[in-house]
This record gives structure tokens, C-alpha cells and sequence, in this order.
RNA sequence: GGGCUUGUAGCUCAGUUGGUCAGAGCGCACCGCUGAUAACGGUGAGGUCACAGGUUCGAAUCCUGUCAGGCCCA
């Protein structure tokens, strides 16, 4: 007897083994010597998406690392090269934010506040800096333990020399198109610190303010009666006025439109005398908040109608354009975020000091006004009765001015939540601050090409009916980029902190900002030897040094003759999102020499993240996208499908122990990973069963492969068609294509369901149940045995390698049995492998029909297994069936009798040339063969005494 | 509130351009094997295809709306 013997394990033991694997593979240089090898071969360029540097790696990072990894080792697989560096975001805020917090809390930030603004700057930045760097330590050594296959040696991070030079290329390169423009935009400002502040240094807490129903009187009262439909006769002498509900008097100065819904209806009314418009739906709390008592409708029209109408400031004569409401200020616009939910229905509006008030404004054409200092007083542009005035004292001055002048319907104290500065507890203010934008709308041209805007060049770049289109995994992925494309508004590309990298600009003297092409160039260059901290410890004229202003052909002949040592340094940074959008640059284009990128696949958040500012940066640089390719997937939520609370769960350490990596590995690979995943510990447990299968399928491969050599590979395509090894070598062909196709797609599910299904039908069920006879019990170099083995041996071989991409360590551990390489010798490595080729067998082209006669077979065995009254045989035992099979029209000429009674499981196949149905007969009568246990007809005592068939003791030797 | 997206057996998912199936795996139940044994094999039960309308000779598959989720905005 031949029993199956291997080394290969039946428990996996992946919590120490894994480890085993990795060193291994460390000791081996798997990566380096994989690309070595693969120098020659097509290179598939694929680029890792930067994470944040903040934090430990959980369960969102999880189907992202898995599906790049098996994206790397698939393509491996597929005879590419495919390196890998992974990067991290360095940069930004959160950063920042957390170690500002811990200076404050160790009281470190004390010794700060002495400190010169640049060179606190610089201390935090070294801060951040050390921060950063531990996290990567963390994340990369988690992604390694995932057996995950990357350049963990030489990652880039966004705050390496190199790194920071190539994002200043690409900001060279807009400039040069003409892109890059400075322009008022309004932010939370921060009285108290006078700086900006970002929505994460928030805070909100209950706040007393007065707020005011003001009056605004139409321009021209007739125009208002046309839109109510009011008739001539009717039109009552008095000028209508427009009423407004605002928490932030102080706003009124800048006031330049009002706001309306189209859709809404609005009421002419007269409300104690006063004749003025209001949502009709909120007329009555209105009048009740004033305790109005005499409240009477004279007309209703739609918002729509009311676009357009113009008004007059209450206390303003001219508007900051210097005319008098001829043009675009003061007038009522649409706008979609006025709602009926409280004041008036019409909507102040100062673009200056809100967020979407700006977006009007920028929508209609208004200047972007902000009469406010940083320090929180009027500027000159305001009334002699504001200038110099505290915004906050302004309240009440205005409030009263507007009372006197008849202006004020009402006003009234109440408390509200609203924004203060994290640091000094104070009311922020949102307040117009000159930032830098990147011009979406503006047309620029390349190389001599028709000049088109970054949107349109973006915008073509998706379109379906575009032939070098980028390729969208899933296909509405497409849809949903175009849609932000489309109403995606200019990019504000700078941040007032100090972690990040430098806007490069220099200011003259009286304030005007200089940062030419060339002048971006230059830093770009000393941001690659010194390192974007020289900006905070350099001086303009020693980072300037070796730009003359003379010869730099975008600067204003007026500048051409500055002294450099005048200019003093920008203090902007870099928005996080400009420096991952450049890492094709940094990365792919100068680091490995490719671009564009095969292929970008990150999380569907990234449509309007690493996707979109990617695609701006490159197509404002090169005018090409940076990616042929774009595969997204979903977010984790829990097990109802709700959003996945940020405390729930195990750590990545506690997944990586309970149930190892090659399973969490098998599991994401059975995601539907373009919708969200329900993630919980069962299903992980079930991946852990399913896992077992294969593995133990394998270690039954390996069992009876223990006494083979591949030496002794017999000639695979010289295998008979009509013998059962033929057509499993075919249905592992077919697999292989099927898998390697999966692979090519990024359909990672379907690889996984196709070798799930091989390992437990085709290999499990029928093959490997098949064989065990022979396998067990011929002769151990009987011919029929050494095929079969040979099969197997290359079936095993062949699965190793398909499997690799989803379970690096199990099948490299397989791979290793199968060779039986020792332990010491850490080069053999499946990850080195590319699939095996068709060995061009051809199975008989009738084994589909025998294989269905196989299922009827089978069934008719069930059946017989039944008790007598139920029509059965009473048979439980297949050994103790015999079959007789129908071959109507020959098609089981030529199959061996023995295969087919091994591939039923039962001792003897008869072929019947003219039945019509499978018949199964009791062989309970017939003798045993002691060893085989099957009851062929041929057993009978034998010389040694024992109960033996003809084979059995053949194989013994006796007689 | 808007853009994109999901809702099919207890669970995870397949179901191409509407008309042979309402399918697979897991789980469950029952049975066999005991020379893959903390394994292996076989059989079976389970669904008004989220809900409500509509188009059609006919819809899980097309349209509209509702409900419940997700991502990103507002």
C-alpha cells in the first residue's frame, strides 16, 4: 500500500508560520530578486495611493492593501513586472493638529511663544516630522505582516527631498500654463490668533448674538408689483422692501445680493404697516416674532419671478464697484441652499463672509467684498461710523443705526452653537483671505495643441466615446467622476500652516505676490537638495540664489530689476491633496521612468480625492491622465450594513492572531469588492473553513505525491483523451485561463470562486477520489500510477502558482513541499513563478456527456442505497455496487471500464453497447479483495492465503 | 437636499442586451466512509427576487415613486 505521506501539515499554524514566510522571503530578497528576474519582462506599472501617516492600520485599510497586493502578485503571476512602492501622505492638518495638541498639553508650547514665527514653525514641523515617521513605521510593518509584496525598504513618503521637488515641478508646470492665480476666498478666520483656521480646529459651543429682520428696499417698487401681478390701479403708493433675517449684523456692510428659491412661494405683505416680502411660509413666525398684529396679503408669486429685482442698501450709497446698484450688486438672485426652515426666505448675502455666499457670488459675478481686518475691524472701505470698529462692538451700532433709520423690522437676542478658535476659545469669523487657485475653467494649450480648460481636458479624458478614454472597474465609476468634474469649482490649492510644503512665492514690498514658472523651478530644485524645511530656515536671497529676476522671462518688466533681498518669503503651504496629486510625478515618472500608470485602485471616497487632483495635476502638466486605469471598491460597514463605528472591533494585530493573514487574505478576495463589504469575526470564520478545504485538498495532492520525483513526468501530452487523468489536466487548463482572465480583470471574486470550486468538485469530489485506488494500491512504478502522479504533480504545481496572488504564504508553503526544499534553502519561492503553459493535452471530446451519465450514475447509486420497500438495493457501501452503464452510440468506446468504475466509486463497470439505462446491481456476493476492498470479479485466495483481486496481487508479487 | 450606488433563499453573492429554469457556495437536516480522519463523499429542505405602481403578450431583469443602507458633497 502507497499511503500518502507528506510534510505538509494539516493545520496551518499561520500565527508563527507566517512570520517563518516572511522571513524567508526577507532573507531571499524577494522583491529585489523578483524584479531582477523580471527585468526583461513587460512592466506593469501600478502606483499606491499614499495613506495617512496618522494612526494604526484597521479594518478599511484592509480590503485596499489585500486587492493591491493581489493586483502585484497576479500580474507576477501573469510573466509581468509589476514593482511596488508604497508611499505615505506625510503632510496636513490632522498632523498637525495632533501634535499642537500634545505641545499644548505638555506645556512644550510654551517655550514656542518666544520664538520668532518661522523658526516656531520650523520646531513644529520637526515635530510633525518624527510624528509622521513613527506612523510609517507602524503601517509598514502591519502591511508587511498582510504578506503584502512591496518596496517596504524604500517607500516614498510626501516629505522626502525628491518627493517635495517633483510636486514643485508639477506646481511649475501649471504656472506655466497660466493655472495658478491668487484670488480672495473666504475662510474661518480666527480674530484672537489672526490666522485661518480649518474646519478640524473648530469648535462649537452655545453663543449669545443678536439677530436682526432688516428691510431692503426695492430699487424700483413698480417692478416689484409686476412680478406680484399686481394691477396698476391696485399698486399702492409705498415702496415694497425685501425683508432679510441675519445672526451676524456685523455682515450687513458687505451685504451685496440677496438670495431667493425659485421654487418657493413668496407674499407681498403688509405687516404692521410695513409693505414687504416674505417666503409665504414664514410669514406668519415672522409676524408672530415681531408680535405683529395687523398682517394682510396683498399678492403671492414665485421665487423665480422675484430674480433679478434690486434693492438698495439700507445704509450704503455705493457699492464696493463704486457705482450705484446698476451693476450686478444688489439684486436678488436663485440660490439652491435658501430653505423655508427659519428667517425670511430671502437670503443676505456677503460674498466675503460665506462660504456660500462666495459660491453666488462667484456664480453671478459679484466682487468678492470683505470690509473686515484680520484683526477683526473695519477697514476703510466702510462708513466713517464703522471704520476702525470691532466687527462684534459693530453689531449693536449697526442694529441701532438701522432701527433709526426704519430699516429694522425687528431684532431680537437668542442663543446659538457656533464656531470658536480650538486654541483661544474665541468666535471665529468667516472673513475673505487672498489664497491660490488653480484654474479649472482656464484654457491653456500643450505642445502647440488647440487650447482647452483643465475641466474639458478632464472631462475628454472620461468620456466613454473617447478611444484612449480611461478605463473605469466598475463601469459607473466613470459617471460618478464626470459628475464632480462637472461642478467642481476652481481648486484652492493653499493652506495657511506650517506642515505641509511651501507655496514658493515671494512678495514685493507692497504686498505683491511674485511666482513665476522659473522661480517655481528654482525652489523645486532647492527643495530637492535642502528639503522644503530650507524655506523656513533660509532667507529669500539664500533660497534665491542663482535666480535673476532679470533674465526670467514671465516676470513684469517692472519687477525684472527687484533686489531680492526685499522679497519676503509666502506664508502658504501646499492643500495635502496638490502633493498626492503629483506622486505620478514623483513616483512613476521620475523614479521608475513610467508613465502614464497602468493603474490606480483606491477607495470610492478617491473620486473626489487622490482621483480627480491625480488627474488635474497631470493633465495641467503633461495633458495626459495619469492612469489607463481605474478600479475602485467599496467601503466596510458592519454586519447590518450600517457604517462601521471607529472604536468597534479588533485591532489589526488581534485579526492577524485569531485567524492569519492568508485567511483575512481569502476573504477579501471573495468580496464584491465594488460595493461595500460587511465585515464580521463569522465571516472570517468561514473564510478560516473554506481556507481548510483548499488546504487540506493540497495536503492530500502532496500525501500521495511524497514517493514522486518530477524526474519521472511522463510525456502529459501524450496522455490518452479517454483516460480520467487527460481530462483533469484539461479542467485544470481550463481553470488556469479562467483564473489568469479573472486576474487580468481585477475580478478577484472570480478567481476565487473558480479555484474554491476546483479544489472541492473537480479535484476533491471526483479526481482525487477517483485516483486513490490506484494511487493506493498499484504497484508503486506501475505506469498507470507514475501518469497519474504526473498529473498531479503538475495539477499541484500549476494551483500553487494560482493561488500565490491570495495566499502568498500557503502556497509558497505547498510550492516548497511539493520540491520538498529544506528549510535552509530560502531561494525556492512560488512568488518567483509565473503560471504554468498549456501543456496541450486534449481530453476526448466526450467527457462532458460521460460526465453527465456520471451524475446519473450517481444517482441511480443513491437510489439504490435505499431500503427494499423504497425501491433501493439496500446497497450503503458504493464498494459493494456494480454498474452497468448504456453506450448508445458509442460513447464510452474506448474509456478504460476501471477508470469509469473508479470515477463512480463502485467495484466493477460494465459497458452495455445497446441499454438505455444505468443499472446497478448488488455485488454483496461477490468476494473482497482485502486490500482494495473492491469487488471486481477477480478476487480469490492467493498464495500467501490472503483474500486478493488480480492487481492487488500482482502488486504484492503473489500468485 | 444633490451626485453616484446597494437591497435576490438564514448568511455571502451569480443572474449578459426583459420571455427554460430563480441559481451557487456557506450554514442547516439526513446518510455514507473510517487507508485525506480535529478529514472526505452523497442527498435534501429553504425565496411573494425590499415595497407600491406602470410599460409589455410576458420583468428579478425597463420606467416612476416609497422605504432602508453606503460614499462624496451641500
Amino acid at each position: 500500500m502507497n499511503l500518502p505521506e507528506t510534510g505538509f501539515p494539516m493545520r496551518a499554524g499561520l500565527v508563527t508560520n507566517e512570520p517563518a514566510s516572511l522571513e524567508r522571503w526577507a532573507k531571499a530578497g524577494l522583491y529585489e530578486k523578483l524584479r531582477r528576474q523580471r527585468s526583461d519582462a513587460p512592466k506593469f506599472a501600478f502606483h499606491d495611493g499614499p495613506p495617512y501617516a496618522n494612526g494604526s492600520i484597521h479594518l478599511g485599510h484592509l480590503t485596499n492593501k489585500c486587492l493591491k497586493d493581489f493586483v502585484v502578485r497576479s500580474q507576477g503571476l501573469l510573466g509581468k513586472d509589476c514593482p511596488f512602492v508604497p508611499g505615505w501622505d506625510c503632510h496636513g492638518l490632522p498632523i498637525e493638529h495632533k501634535v499642537m495638541g500634545e505641545l499644548i498639553k505638555s506645556k512644550k508650547i510654551k517655550e514656542l511663544e518666544g520664538l520668532d514665527a518661522w523658526e516656531r514653525r520650523a520646531r513644529v514641523r520637526a515635530e510633525c516630522e518624527q510624528y509622521a515617521r513613527t506612523y510609517v513605521e507602524l503601517q509598514s510593518s502591519q502591511m508587511v505582516r498582510l504578506l503584502t509584496l512591496a518596496d517596504y525598504a524604500h517607500p516614498y513618503l510626501t516629505i522626502q527631498p525628491e518627493f517635495e521637488k517633483a510636486v514643485a515641478e508639477v506646481l511649475a508646470d501649471l504656472c506655466a500654463r497660466g493655472l495658478v492665480y491668487r484670488a480672495l476666498k473666504p475662510v474661518h478666520w480666527s480674530i484672537a490668533n489672526e490666522t485661518a483656521l480649518a474646519e478640524a480646529e473648530l469648535e462649537y459651543m452655545d453663543r449669545e448674538d443678536t439677530s436682526v429682520f432688516v428691510d431692503f428696499e426695492a430699487a424700483d417698487k413698480e417692478k416689484v408689483y409686476d412680478a406680484f401681478g399686481i394691477s396698476d390701479a391696485d399698486r399702492p403708493g409705498q415702496t415694497p422692501s425685501f425683508m432679510i433675517w441675519t445672526t451676524t449684523p456685523w455682515t450687513l456692510p458687505a451685504n451685496l445680493a440677496l438670495a431667493v428659491g425659485a421654487k418657493f412661494t413668496y407674499a407681498l405683505a403688509r405687516i404692521d404697516g410695513n409693505l414687504t416680502v416674505v417666503a409665504e411660509a414664514l410669514l406668519e413666525r415672522v409676524a408672530k416674532a415681531a408680535k405683529a398684529e395687523d398682517v394682510h396679503v396683498l399678492a403671492t408669486t414665485s421665487g423665480a419671478s422675484l430674480v433679478g429685482l434690486k434693492y438698495r442698501h439700507p445704509f450704503l450709497d455705493t457699492t464696493p464697484t463704486g457705482q450705484e446698484c446698476s451693476d450686478a450688486c444688489w439684486t436678488v438672485y436663485d440660490a439652491e441652499y435658501v430653505t423655508l426652515e427659519d428667517g425670511t426666505g430671502l437670503v443676505h448675502t456677503a460674498p466675503g463672509h460665506g462660504a456660500e455666499d462666495y459660491e453666488t457670488g462667484k456664480r453671478v459675478g459679484l466682487p468678492i467684498y470683505c470690509p473686515v481686518l484680520g484683526n477683526g475691524v473695519y477697514d476703510d472701505s466702510t462708513p466713517e461710523w464703522l471704520r476702525g470698529q470691532s466687527i462684534w462692538k459693530a453689531n449693536d451700532a449697526i442694529t441701532e443705526r438701522l432701527r433709526h433709520s426704519g430699516h429694522l423690522f425687528h431684532s431680537e437676542v437668542f442663543t446659538h452653537s457656533y464656531p470658536h478658535d480650538w486654541r483661544s476659545k474665541t468666535p471665529v469669523i468667516f472673513r475673505c483671505t487672498e489664497q491660490w487657485f488653480v484654474a479649472i475653467d482656464g484654457k491653456y494649450s500643450i505642445d502647440g495643441d488647440e487650447p482647452r480648460s483643465l475641466r474639458e481636458r478632464a472631462l475628454w479624458s472620461v468620456d466613454a466615446s473617447n478611444p484612449e478614454s480611461v478605463h473605469f472597474v466598475p463601469a459607473w465609476a466613470r459617471n460618478r467622476l464626470r459628475g464632480m468634474l462637472e461642478s467642481r469649482p476652481d481648486w484652492c490649492i493653499s493652506r495657511q500652516r506650517a506642515w505641509g510644503l511651501p507655496i514658493p512665492a515671494f512678495h514685493t514690498e507692497d504686498g505683491t505676490a511674485v511666482m513665476t514658472p522659473s522661480l517655481v523651478r528654482h525652489m523645486a530644485e532647492v527643495f530637492g537638495v535642502h528639503g522644503s524645511d530650507a524655506w523656513f530656515t533660509k532667507s529669500a536671497a539664500e533660497l534665491l540664489k542663482g535666480w535673476d529676476p532679470a533674465s526670467d522671462a514671465d516676470l513684469p518688466e517692472a519687477l525684472k530689476g527687484l533686489d531680492k533681498a526685499t522679497l519676503r518669503k509666502g506664508e502658504d503651504i501646499l492643500d495635502v491633496w496638490f502633493e498626492s496629486g503629483a506622486t505620478w510625478n514623483a513616483v512613476m515618472r521620475r523614479r521608475l521612468g513610467v508613465f502614464p500608470v497602468e493603474l490606480y485602485l483606491e477607495g470610492s471616497d478617491q473620486h473626489r480625492g487622490w482621483f480627480q487632483s491625480s488627474l488635474a495635476c497631470a493633465l495641467g502638466s503633461v495633458g495626459v491622465p495619469p492612469y489607463k486605469a481605474v478600479v475602485t471598491h467599496g467601503f466596510m460597514v458592519d454586519k447590518d450594513g450600517q457604517k462601521l463605528s471607529k472604536s468597534r472591533g479588533d485591532t489589526i494585530e488581534a485579526l492577524f492572531t485569531k485567524y492569519g493573514s492568508d485567511v483575512l487574505r481569502w476573504w477579501v478576495a471573495s468580496l464584491s469588492y465594488e460595493n461595500d463589504a460587511k465585515v464580521d469575526d463569522e465571516f472570517f470564520n468561514i473564510a478560516g473553513e473554506a481556507y481548510r478545504k483548499v488546504r487540506n485538498t493540497l495536503r492530500f495532492m502532496l500525501g500521495n505525491l511524497g514517493d514522486f520525483d518530477a524526474a519521472e513526468m511522463v510525456d502529459l501530452k501524450a496522455i490518452p483523451g479517454t483516460s480520467i487523468d487527460a481530462w483533469a489536466l484539461e479542467q485544470f487548463e481550463e481553470l488556469s485561463r479562467d483564473v489568469l482572465a479573472a486576474y487580468e480583470r481585477y475580478e478577484f471574486r472570480v478567481a476565487h470562486a473558480r479555484l474554491y470550486a476546483f479544489c472541492n468538485d473537480t479535484l476533491s469530489a471526483v479526481y482525487l477520489a477517483a485516483i486513490k485506488d490506484r494511487l493506493y494500491c498499484d504497484p508503486k512504478d506501475a505506469p498507470r500510477r507514475r501518469r497519474t502522479q504526473s498529473v498531479l504533480h503538475h495539477v499541484t504545481d500549476g494551483l500553487c502558482r494560482l493561488l500565490a496572488p491570495i495566499l502568498p504564504h500557503t502556497a509558497d508553503e505547498a510550492y516548497r513541499a511539493l520540491r520538498r526544499v529544506p528549510d535552509e534553502d530560502v531561494q525556492a519561492s512560488v512568488h518567483l513563478e509565473a503560471a504554468l503553459g498549456a501543456t496541450g493535452v486534449r481530453a476526448d471530446a466526450r467527457w462532458p456527456r460521460v460526465m453527465d451519465m456520471r451524475d446519473k450514475a450517481l444517482a441511480a447509486i443513491e437510489q439504490a442505497r435505499g431500503p427494499a420497500d423504497k425501491g433501493g438495493l439496500g446497497i450503503d457501501n458504493p464498494l459493494d455496487a456494480g454498474v452497468s452503464l448504456p453506450s448508445s452510440d458509442g460513447i464510452l468506446d474506448g474509456f478504460d471500464p476501471v477508470d469509469l468504475a473508479d470515477l463512480l466509486g463502485v467495484s466493477l463497470v460494465s459497458v452495455s453497447p445497446g441499454g438505455a439505462e444505468v443499472v446497478v446491481t448488488d455485488r454483496r456476493s461477490e468476494q473482497r479483495c482485502e486490500r482494495s476492498w473492491k469487488r471486481d470479479g477477480t478476487v480469490r485466495p492467493r498464495s500467501d492465503g490472503g483474500l486478493l483481486s488480480d492487481r492487488d496481487a500482482e502488486a504484492l508479487g503473489l500468485s
